[in-house]
RNA sequence: GGUCUCGUAGCUCAAUUGGAUAGAGCAUCUGACUACGGAUCAGAAGGUUUGGGGUUCGAAUCCCUACGAGACCGCCA
């Protein structure tokens, strides 16, 4: 049992034997703050009326009763309502000598039950950027936190694959394309298509200016553009299966499964089960009718399908076009069907920017409105727009910062670093490209991983992310250093449990400590950027007592083997968070 | 127009979900290698938590209000 359960119930059970009453809720025990003496707090200024006493009594009868009660409390202080326990480094030291050796410390039991995280979910009409590499890496994240907390979980990725979207690029590209391939142009796939989703755009816009010139009003212009009417005419081709366009749009597809292949492998995320709308909107157009039966949507005369959601406080809400071609919304229905019935998940995660928020609470509330049993387990994972300090990212305009860009930048910046400080000396030239494809990729993972998902993100192209203070290449940088220690150390094992510790060793203690909630709070609230966030901290303690203490050189056998078990368990809880970040964890740097 | 986010040091982010004197990193300044890895460590400086009001023992956090930034409300995805 951990040790705040154990001090929440000695509490509930101090309120029941020193004043004879329970407590209404739980309560609660969080850390001691830095500048006080303890490592738990408990706040007693909820309590008093039922103490009856002032804070100070109050906080002191409390106190007592959990000395007297539980032995690993060493102590206590009280300032003001503020209970500070005091926990006995025997209790600390016994920790260590049960875990310093276990690789997969933290990890949770199984739980039974199933989770999919679907995640990454791309357009097949343009090259992946660097808002995608945010959603890949929280998807892969979250997805791995989620297991090791004992969930079994399933990744998945479901393709847009079809749309007025595609139809835009393979229009251009059979207009314009004079028949280009990746093998032509020399151009990586999803590039190659995303170029011509641009070239649509560009004569799109050109043809609505000149009807506009001639006098037609915009609105109009946008619909009439000859272009548009084609691209439109298109998907209408491509839902009544025309063979031809069937055929360019597999040969276009396939040149971007190959681009976006090579990306998710180089940053190593990776699905379990691949979706593609071209498969599922039929089954939604099925859900579709079938809700329309049950009465669940309506038909306008025209024959678009909608829902009223104004009961929901929400407005009318498309389902299906009136030339009876399927909006985005259908084919997630369809999804979701799929999904299911395929996997049976408890729950539903999907890891999609918070711009389509609505979007998602109308589609869990056509799920509620069709009855369908999985509605409430369906999760949005809304994270915030990775932005430009120009503002938002925009393929059609090119104001993007290109994913497989970015990682090559960074590659040539952790080479060069890594250069100057000169230390991989032994290296073959092909660990080097490895070790700085690792440090190039630590840096950026943790950079956009530290940050709350759920808030924007600010990436200035023109800073170049930091290697140094709060980054993944320092994490990176201290399982090195103590991979270095460990391979210089003598041999080690369990210490006497009666000895006392140096204020330095306790803090590291108390951090790997902590690990475990740590990644049951990240699992609960999907959020990496607690794991990163407790991967500094516990680094930074490690680092202090690497420099105010010896290790291998300390003459005292006991210490020497205190301070080598708690190298080596953090070494081990820093590969783990690294991992769970998907950030590799070098031996040498 | 309606709905929903957000606003913390010069910059990028924390703050155990309502707790103590709001913490880190970067940048700036100062100090520490004949130590097991200096991508490190120690220190200085930097704040009316956008302004104003309220709720209570206690508010960056909850409520109201003003200002500012963004997103969504398409027969786009």
């Amino acid at each position: 049992m951990s040790i705040e359960l154990q001090l929440i119930q000695g509490i509930q059970k101090a309120f029941k034997e020193v004043y004879t009453t329970d407590t209404p809720a739980v309560p609660v025990i969080e850390q001691t703050k830095k500048e006080f003496v303890g490592d738990y707090t408990f706040v007693v200024f909820p309590y008093l009326k039922l103490s009856k006493k002032n804070p100070e009594q109050t906080a002191g009868d409390i106190g007592e009763f959990l000395k007297k009660e539980l032995n690993f409390v060493s102590g206590y202080n009280v300032i003001k309502g503020f209970l500070n326990i005091e926990i006995g480094d025997t209790f600390w030291i016994k920790f260590l000598n049960e875990n310093y050796s276990n690789t997969h410390f933290g990890k949770a039991v199984l739980k039974k039950q199933k989770v999919m995280v679907e995640y990454s979910s791309p357009n097949t009409n343009k090259p992946l950027h660097l808002g995608h590499i945010r959603n890949n890496l929280l998807g892969y994240s979250v997805a791995e936190i989620l297991a090791y907390s004992g969930y079994e979980v399933i990744k998945a990725n479901l393709i847009n694959d079809r749309g007025i979207h595609i139809c835009k690029s393979m229009l251009a590209w059979m207009k314009f394309g004079n028949g280009e391939t990746p093998q032509s142009s020399g151009m990586k796939g999803d590039h190659l298509v995303g170029k011509y989703y641009v070239e649509f755009d560009k004569a799109y816009k050109s043809e609505i200016e000149k009807l506009v010139s001639g006098g037609m009003d915009k609105e109009r212009a946008e619909n009439e553009a000859s272009l548009i009417k084609e691209a439109k005419e298109l998907l209408l081709k491509w839902e009544a299966g025309d063979e031809e366009t069937l055929r360019i749009w597999k040969m276009m597809n396939g040149w971007v499964y190959e681009g976006f292949e090579s990306t998710y492998k180089r940053l190593g995320v990776n699905f379990d089960k691949f979706y593609y709308e071209s498969n599922t909107y039929l089954l939604g157009k099925k859900a579709v009718q079938e809700g329309l039966q049950q009465g669940a949507f309506y038909q306008k005369e025209d024959g678009s399908i909608w829902i009223d959601l104004t009961a929901d406080g929400l407005d009318h809400k498309l389902l299906q076009r009136s030339d009876g071609t399927s909006v985005y919304i259908t084919q997630d229905i369809g999804t979701a069907q799929m999904k299911y019935d395929e996997y049976k998940m408890d729950r539903s995660v999907y890891v999609v920017g918070n711009e389509q928020d609505y979007h998602f609470k109308v589609l869990q509330l056509i799920l509620k409105h069709l009855g369908k049993s999985y509605a409430d387990g369906v999760y949005h994972l809304s994270y915030g727009m990775v932005d430009l300090p120009s503002g938002k990212m925009k393929s059609r305009e090119g104001t993007v910062v290109d994913a497989d860009d970015l990682l090559d930048e960074l590659h040539a910046t952790s080479e060069k670093i890594t250069k100057e400080l000169g230390k991989t000396e032994g290296f073959t030239q092909e660990q080097l490209s490895e070790l700085y494809e690792q440090i190039g990729q630590g840096a950026l993972k943790y950079f956009l991983l530290k940050v709350d998902p759920k808030k924007r993100l600010l990436f200035d192209p023109k800073e170049s992310i930091d290697f140094q203070g709060n980054t993944g290449p320092f994490v990176q940088y201290t399982y090195a250093r103590i991979s270095s220690v460990m391979r210089s150390a003598p041999a080690f094992g369990k210490v006497n449990e009666t000895q006392s510790l140096l204020a330095e060793e306790k803090e590291l203690i108390y951090a790997l400590y902590r690990f475990e909630e740590a990644v049951e709070l990240a699992a609960r609230e999907m959020s990496p950027a607690i794991i990163a966030n407790y991967a500094y901290e516990l680094v930074k303690a490690y680092n202090k007592m690497y420099h105010e203490l010896t290790i291998i050189k300390e003459a005292d056998e006991q210490k020497r083997n205190l301070r080598l078990m708690l190298s080596g368990m953090t070494r081990n809880v820093v590969k783990t968070a690294l991992g769970l970040l998907g950030i590799a964890a070098p031996e040498k740097m």
